[in-house]
RNA sequence: GCGGAAGUGGCGGAAUUGGCAGACGCGCUAGAUUCAGGAUCUAGUGGGCUAAGCCCAUUGGGGGUUCGAGUCCCCCCUUCCGCACCA
């Protein structure tokens, strides 16, 4: 007899189909609490299809999911396809595609992978971005951000791709480059559209809190938001109308300011510069627009900068302090400009050291603290006028309120997270549902307009331009003002695809709705996800995406929960020689191959058992043989043995099933899907070893026990075991096995004496035995007695249950 | 620089709370089977010895707490990840 997984895998997928056994069951009258949704972070249509690092994150969803399935929920596990935008489209220019077609291509070769997962997604539920019924209510977010004043068109320096000729958001560019494709990013002055995350900083921010998610990923996104508390502070310049404003977390180091900088791009420095600084100046606002960000990001470099020959006077002391410029302040934070105190903060006493500005101490630190040269912790004001001696954290409140009283100060958060790009200049997307108007202005399409179609074209390359390929289509882009009724032009930017992902988990629940993005009563029952799994590279992209447009869309009134997912969970990555797997590195390994050699259920129970799910693994080639001999012999030892219902089973069996019974349901429960797979093998191993010592010991209820816990590893096997057994409905129709406390009791417990320390005995003992007559079994053991022979025993130490340490 | 995670045999890894270190698997060794290889099965797989037993070492390094530390505390080293002139 032989392990005909290539028989048994395709029969039960059949099976499955032809049942619907993965149809979700959605009962309007369902309690929400019965209801388990489960979601898996969806693809984007490649064409290179799945590598087994794409599976790992499917198949632990998919045990976790048919685990809840058996514990009694109905289970919503969908899939998806992220299809529209900058990712798919990029693979589709490489292989010289229509978006169009090559998307269709990849859906289907990656659909046919995702199959071979076995893996109980519901596929009536499909949802695909790129199609009108689903963008459609992409376009309608954006009007409803619009409405709600979310959404606005603005001239700025904004991110540019010069290979994916766009605009991009900040989030995606990682490192001064391309999130997407790795090349460079420069400044473009463009019109773009932008949506008001910022609106939402404190709530994004507060909201990390109540989250069953990683660590890593809460602190990502806060650091992300970045807030700081600090307070804008008025300096007048002298001789001069115009004010300088800063933003200063350090209010209380004021009198220790004894120069300003300015971003070489604010707009003062233009008015303020002296004649005779003109020239330095411009020169070094020349040189740094010739400096990539990336450059100009390096810490390490050394401090730059020019005098503008303007002085500014401190509101504190009346002191006149030159006004700089340099590139270390940033016109994208705060104000653009600071006061500097070399004394408490290094990069300023960096500077003031190249350019020997005089650095004045203000705050004192205590008495025990170990003194740098620059010290920038809290302390005791000095040199600080009629405050000296004041505390500085008190003296923070103090000057701000003083300030403030005058209308030089106020106290000010300031966050890191700017406003989302959410505009492309690329034809793969959905088009902007807005319309120019020469008289109206910028006017949304009407609701029932939609959806803008997107127009099919033979040349989709992106332009390069600033305009996306639409542009040249007059006949997408003239069209009627809505308002006026007057010739009007199209917006020919299209969305962002991190707007098609920012609510997709919502169009799962009701796929086919079309009186809005989703059906209001589905959502109430399945909604938030209680489950999400994916990968962590979506930290500050989707995942924070995903959370601003809940939240935008708790206050519409439209979803009765603040954020989408409830619990996160994010899988390692698989590496192979040293490195992430990918094709440019040759060391991609395909499961197609795996899986016709070794099965769908190996591959599975592998994936598993590499290693901890949530940390990065690295790929044996081997190491399947080893989950493939277990499920051989696992197939091997039900085909070929009966397990009778009415025998006196031995207490070992049921016992070793019950424990184990615990352990697995334990591991599950905890993500250890890496020792849920070895416990099943150990279990195996144990009842085979008891049934070769006493053939027949294993009853037919102890046999379904053990398929039941096998059933979300590996679901084929299970089927057909389940089957052999004498079922014919499915094994996920069957509940998950509970542990009887009382037979776990009755078992011997196995009791470790040490002497010193040093294991020395292991004692069986029944489970009810008293601390007094284990410490005298102990004592009186073999093994024991001549270890303590003439010895005093100062010291009995039991652990109930565990060990007896006798210490001399 | 700041923050986080981690470091256990030849390899992947196991060990909820401080209580048998190395489960499970890969690989390797020997044997069985086989014409042979593969597959499969059985046994072994930290070191030492006067070798069925006993002893010793051992969880990146050093110190500490404890009857007892991979696990807790302090110091140091290494790797990976995130942030990184954010005022």
């Amino acid at each position: 007899m032989k392990y005909m997984f290539n028989e048994i895998e395709p029969k039960w997928q059949k099976i499955w189909e032809e049942t619907g056994a993965h149809k979700t069951v959605d009962d309007p009258a369902a309690d929400r609490s019965k209801n388990y949704y489960c979601l898996d972070m969806f693809p984007y249509p490649s064409g290179e299809g799945l590598h087994v690092g794409h599976w790992r994150g499917y198949v632990l969803s998919d045990v976790w999911s048919r685990y809840m399935k058996m514990k009694g929920y109905n289970i919503l596990h969908p899939m998806g396809w992220d299809a529209f935008g900058l990712p798919a489209e990029n693979a589709a220019i490489k292989k010289g595609l229509h978006p169009k077609e090559n998307i269709g291509r990849s859906i289907a070769n990656m659909k046919r992978q995702l199959h071979d997962i076995g893996a109980m997604y519901d596929w009536d539920r499909e949802i695909n971005t790129s199609s009108p019924e689903y963008y459609k209510y992409t376009q309608w977010m954006f009007l409803k951000f619009m409405e709600r004043g979310l959404a606005y068109r603005k001239e700025a320096p904004i991110n540019w791709c010069t290979s994916c000729k766009t605009g991009l958001a900040n989030e995606e560019v990682v490192d001064g480059v391309c999130e997407r494709c790795g090349s460079e990013v420069v400044k473009k002055m463009l019109p773009q559209w932008f949506f008001k995350i910022t609106d939402y900083a404190e709530r994004l921010l507060d909201d990390l809190e109540g989250l069953d998610w990683p660590e890593r990923v809460r602190l990502m996104q806060a650091n992300w938001i970045g807030k700081s508390k600090g307070a804008e502070v008025i300096f007048k310049i002298k001789g001069h109308p115009d004010e300088l404003k800063i933003f200063t977390t350090r209010p209380d180091t004021l009198f220790g300011a004894t120069y300003m900088v300015l971003a070489p791009e604010h707009p003062l420095v233009e008015k303020i510069t002296a004649p005779e600084c003109r020239e330095a100046v411009m020169e070094y606002i020349d040189n740094t627009l010739k400096t990539s960000d990336l450059a100009r990001m390096a810490s390490e470099r050394e401090k730059t900068g020019a005098k503008t020959g303007a002085y500014a006077i401190n509101p504190v002391n009346g002191e006149e302090i030159p006004i700089w410029i340099s590139d270390y302040v940033l016109i994208t934070y705060g104000t653009g400009a600071i006061m500097a105190v070399p004394a408490h903060d290094t990069r300023d006493f960096e500077f003031a050291q190249k350019f020997g500005i005089p650095i004045i101490e203000v705050i004192k630190p205590p008495e025990n603290c170990e003194t740098e040269e620059c010290y920038a912790g809290e302390g005791t004001m000095i040199n600080s006028g009629k405050y000296n001696g004041m505390s500085s954290s008190d003296f923070w409140k103090e000057i701000v309120k003083d300030l403030g009283s005058r209308g030089l100060a106020e106290e000010k958060v300031n966050f890191r997270i700017h406003d989302w790009l959410v505009s492309r200049q690329r034809y793969w997307g959905a088009p902007v549902p807005m319309v120019h108007c020469e008289k109206c202005g910028i006017v949304p399409v009407p609701e029932s307009d939609l959806p803008v179609m997107l127009p099919h074209v033979d040349r989709y390359q992106p332009t390069g331009t600033g305009e996306s390929p639409l542009a040249a289509i007059p006949e997408f882009v003239n069209t009627t003002c809505p308002v006026c009724g007057e010739k009007a032009r199209r917006d020919t930017d299209t969305i962002s695809q991190w707007i098609c992902s920012s609510w997709y988990y919502l169009r799962y629940v009701s796929p086919e709705y079309d009186e809005g993005p989703a059906d209001k009563e589905a959502v109430r029952r399945w909604l938030p996800v209680d489950q999400y799994v994916g990968g962590v590279e979506h930290a500050v992209l989707h995942l924070l995406y995903s959370r601003f447009f809940t939240k935008v869309l708790y206050d519409m009134g439209y979803v009765n929960f603040k954020e989408p997912f409830t619990r996160l969970f994010n899988q390692g990555m698989i590496y192979r020689m040293g490195s992430k797997m990918a094709k440019s590195k040759g060391n991609i390994v395909n499961p197609d191959e795996l899986v016709s050699k070794y099965g769908r259920d190996s591959l599975r129970a592998y994936e598993l058992f590499i290693g901890p799910p949530e940390q990065d693994s690295e790929w044996d080639d081997r190491g399947i043989e080893g989950v493939y001999r277990w499920l051989r012999r696992v197939y091997l030892f039900f085909m070929q043995n009966n397990f009778p219902k009415n025998i006196d089973e031995p207490l070992l069996v049921r016992g070793l099933l019950h424990r184990y019974i615990k352990k697995i349901t334990d591991d599950i429960e905890r993500f250890h899907f890496n020792t849920v797979v070895s416990g099943l093998m150990e279990l195996f191993n144990g009842l085979q070893e008891l049934y070769d010592k006493e053939p027949g010991c294993i009853s037919h209820k102890s046999a379904e026990g053990y398929i039941l816990l096998m059933a979300p590893v590996a679901p084929h096997l299970a089927e057909e075991l389940w089957n052999k057994v004498g079922h014919d409905t499915s094994v996920f129709k069957a509940r998950w096995p509970e542990y009887d406390p009382e037979l776990l009791a009755q078992e011997n417990i196995t009791v470790v004496v040490q002497v010193n320390g040093k294991l020395k005995a292991r004692l069986s003992v029944p489970s009810g035995s008293s601390e007094e007559e284990i410490k005298a079994m102990a004592l009186n053991d073999e093994n024991i007695r001549p270890v303590l022979d003439g010895k005093d025993i100062r010291r009995v130490i039991y652990i109930p249950g565990k060990l007896v340490n006798i210490v001399l």
